[in-house]
DNA sequence: TTGTATGCGTTATCAC
DNA sequence: GTGATAACGCATACAA
């Protein structure tokens, strides 16, 4: 069996208060007690329990994050920012797959709250009231990230996707585009799928052009969904000479389109995408897209939750986004 | 405070002991208390402390994912794998990024040891000896994915490399290309670098061909590397008329490069890749390559780490690999 | 069917 | 400086 505190005060002829004292270096023992008793750790290799530890703290130093989709580049760079600012605070993280599921959802901040974890992050989902609710009342610390909360005691941290949409409309438009297709996320998403369309609208308005519906399909920000949207908008307006997608993987489905179809990106088409993960670089041609630090919204994300769980308020905020020039987008001549 | 066993024991008046029993539905009270007990729990909104729980029990239903790199579109798919099958399991999942580093590494496994996890799964880096020494010191079932493992009792679980590298390979002698260049990854990597080099001049070999030098770059897996590669590898052998890489996005760097160049894919080049993750499908062309079963390797690992942690034996394997034909590649005319 | 008591491995509050 | 000892929240052997 591993070897407890106790077998090591036992060893050394101190008390369990001692060895506790030296392992937790608060004071209370002289120094040659204190080597004995480091000395009976090396030889036992003992480690402590945390479990116990956390049992008597009350606090497990753990955070859980959910996350509707783990497969995705999205998840992984946001994933990679949450745990590395977790491990420098000394935090673990636990994480949990939603798959977007309601019922699974609820079952999983049950089983964090039962696991007793410090504080929770929610990513890239719509948080419901119903969520939240549960968080509340469990009493648990949490922020959402990459997407919104309505309620001031969760905060969330994401990008402005109205103004970042707004502003692909924008950079298209005054590369000369006159008639820019949109395709949209899913349809009602109130997170990732209406605002990007808002701003694209706000954006050919405020440049005075006409929207039409001809101009708009609705994908589901998966690649499949962007090249058969590509497909019906083409049918719809075939005119268009620039077209914006919601998500990297939409636009690869339209350049995969037009590539099958001989429609030459960026000379007969220009597309900008959304997200900026590692696929858009990767891309033939790279695509022009619109940047989110994915990474840094996770690591702020957990800064976020680490003030609350100290106790302090945290404000919801938005993170800079940035449009990224690549070889997808050009001039219209 | 969040109410405890005590608190619905004295609610209810019966005795801590009657509401474990209820809680853990053994038997031993009337179905009568076990409705009152049941109300009271519902009542106070009562949620039993795992944390307490795994201190009595021994075990903390979780396992911890030693990772080197959380952002790639292969971890996100072991991750996604191991995460589903562990949960079906009732177990939960903390993640660790190692980095590739070695310290860190060693202090995430003493960290999983002190937080009393049920196994750990060791994913695609080199298992060394120290670590496996670390590992079974402690006592914790281990098993290692996509890498290898020399101790029989810390089981792998992977594809066969070297065979999947000599497929491609005569994949691409069978269509007619004669000419092939290879680029590899990490020079000297014992788990999926020098594996895959082995199979591809195996089939050389096996088929008549000559292998020469200038057939061979190494890169490190990388997109950049890919593309970089690609540009040397042309420079020594301008008469490659097919390139097998040993990672999807290393063989995007190649389309990059081509089509920057102009040597269009497959006319003038045909390339196969390594893994099948998403952006094999996404590429334009989409890129012929070698699928590993990712997701499933992951639910595997599980599985098979799940059978230790019941005190089973369990033994190393080989997932099946397998040639997915894409655009990217054609017959040589 | 139900309750008492003990232990799981620590930390912390007292005393000495 | 050091040592009992009572929590922490729960499970369980043993009584009743």
């Amino acid at each position: 069996m591993k070897p407890t505190i106790k077998d090591i005060a036992g060893m050394t002829g101190v008390s369990v208060a001692t060895v506790s004292r030296i392992l937790n270096d608060q004071r209370g023992y002289s120094e040659e007690t204190k080597e004995r008793v480091e000395k009976a750790i090396k030889e036992l290799g003992y480690k402590p329990n945390a479990v116990a530890r956390n049992l008597v703290n009350r606090k497990s130093h753990t955070i859980g994050v959910l996350i509707p989709k783990l497969s995705t580049s999205f998840s992984a760079k946001l994933l990679q920012g949450i745990e590395a600012a977790a491990h420098q605070r000394q935090y673990s993280v636990l994480i949990c797959n939603t798959d977007s599921n309601g019922e699974r959802t609820m079952d999983y901040i049950q089983l964090l709250n039962e696991k007793q974890v410090d504080g929770v992050i929610f990513a890239s989902e719509l948080f419901t009231r119903e969520y939240c609710r549960e968080l509340l009342s469990s009493g648990i610390p949490a922020v959402v990230v990459s997407s919104v909360s309505v309620h001031p005691e969760v905060p969330y941290i994401k990008i402005n996707d109205e103004e970042a949409a707004y502003a692909a409309a924008a950079y298209l438009i005054e590369k000369g585009h006159q008639n820019i297709g949109m395709i949209s996320g899913t349809k009602h998403d109130p997170v990732a799928g209406m605002p990007r369309l808002r701003g694209f609208q706000r954006a050919l308005k405020d440049y005075r052009l006409q929207f039409e519906n001809s101009q708009l399909v609705f994908g589901d920000f998966s690649y499949s969904s962007g090249y058969r949207a590509i497909e019906q908008l083409l049918e719809k307006n075939p005119y268009i000479t620039g077209v914006f997608a919601a998500s990297d993987e939409m636009a690869l489905g339209v350049i995969s389109y037009c590539y099958e179809k001989g429609i030459r990106i960026p000379d007969h088409l220009s597309v900008v995408g959304f997200d900026d993960t590692e696929i858009a670089q990767m891309s033939t041609p790279p695509l022009t897209t619109v940047h989110q630090p994915i990474e840094k919204m996770g690591s702020a994300a957990f800064a976020k939750l680490a003030s609350l769980m100290n106790g302090e308020e945290a404000e919801s905020s938005y993170l800079p986004f940035q449009i990224i020039e690549r070889g997808s987008a050009k001039r219209l001549s």
